[in-house]
DNA sequence: CTTCTTGCAAATCATTTGCAGGGCG
DNA sequence: CGCCCTGCAAATGATTTGCAAGAAG
């Protein structure tokens, strides 16, 4: 319950009204913290919890999230991926393999960026960092060693 | 001529006959080196040539590219932007208000990113770095300072 | 009441695929 | 003749939008 409220609030400092589909929309969000999820994975997360929610309500209120900051939003080759916005930014790695991604943050590579865009003449106001990979469970057993 | 032997050239080495759509599509990416273009950029600059292509080809053309190694492709947002490889990776900057792609390449950046995913456990193949900001033309003029 | 939301179905958009005709070895 | 390649139109898949019925303040 308290959880709710928090949302709720959240919702509202956000400009939104706290309803139904976005409140479950936000827990599921919040339930699959260290995961990322597209919006069929939302959606079919709120089926599977015998909620009753068109596929539209849930790209609405996935980009009504985004656009108040509540989540951020990868694209992804053809699909995008979402996440609950914690705060401290960081940039991911991503298994090639099983799919599986681990976040991270490195100073000396968010000073350098600043460095290069400066030299270029740029004015830096975002950036996106993918690295691509093979984890070691899927190096070594062929396993997904982590969620 | 001798650009259009080279191409063929190329082609061929890439196990993809010389046709003339193909021959086209990559004089087209050859002229735009500098630039990053859309499938449906590339169709209308055919188009513009006078020349006779329908979508799908240009489609199918730039995916056989991309396979062959000839072209990168770049997942922006929604749609997809494909450059010359033109060998030495790079990544790049993008102006967010005049569009204009910088190229660069910094080994600092590179050794970190290569620290940091061994030290997650992931044996790194690939990777993605994009930022994103204001070009000083359009920061000082609001007219973009380059093509 | 008035405004913001939602579900459903139809509409888009970029990209892909099926297919019959062509071109070339 | 057989295979690769092309254009066209139809098919996809993800995401968006129009709209009438429903909630929320």
């Amino acid at each position: 319950m308290t959880e709710l409220m928090t949302d709720s609030v959240n919702l509202k400092k956000a400009g939104l009204k706290a309803t139904l589909p976005r409140l479950k929309i936000l827990g599921i969000l919040e339930a699959a913290r260290d995961r990322h999820m597209t919006a069929e994975d939302v959606y079919k997360a709120l089926l599977a919890a015998g909620e009753e929610v068109g596929v539209a309500t849930v790209y609405r209120v996935l980009t009504q999230f985004e656009s108040a900051g509540l989540i951020i939003r990868h694209n992804f080759g053809d699909r995008a991926i979402y996440e609950l916005n914690q705060g401290g930014h960081h940039d991911h790695i991503v298994c090639v393999k099983c799919g599986k991604v681990f976040e991270f943050f490195d100073n000396t590579i968010e000073k350098r960026q600043r460095q290069v865009a400066d030299d270029a003449g740029f004015v830096i106001e975002d950036h996106t960092l993918y690295l691509y990979g093979v984890c070691t469970g899927m190096k070594e057993k062929g396993v997904c060693s982590k969620k």
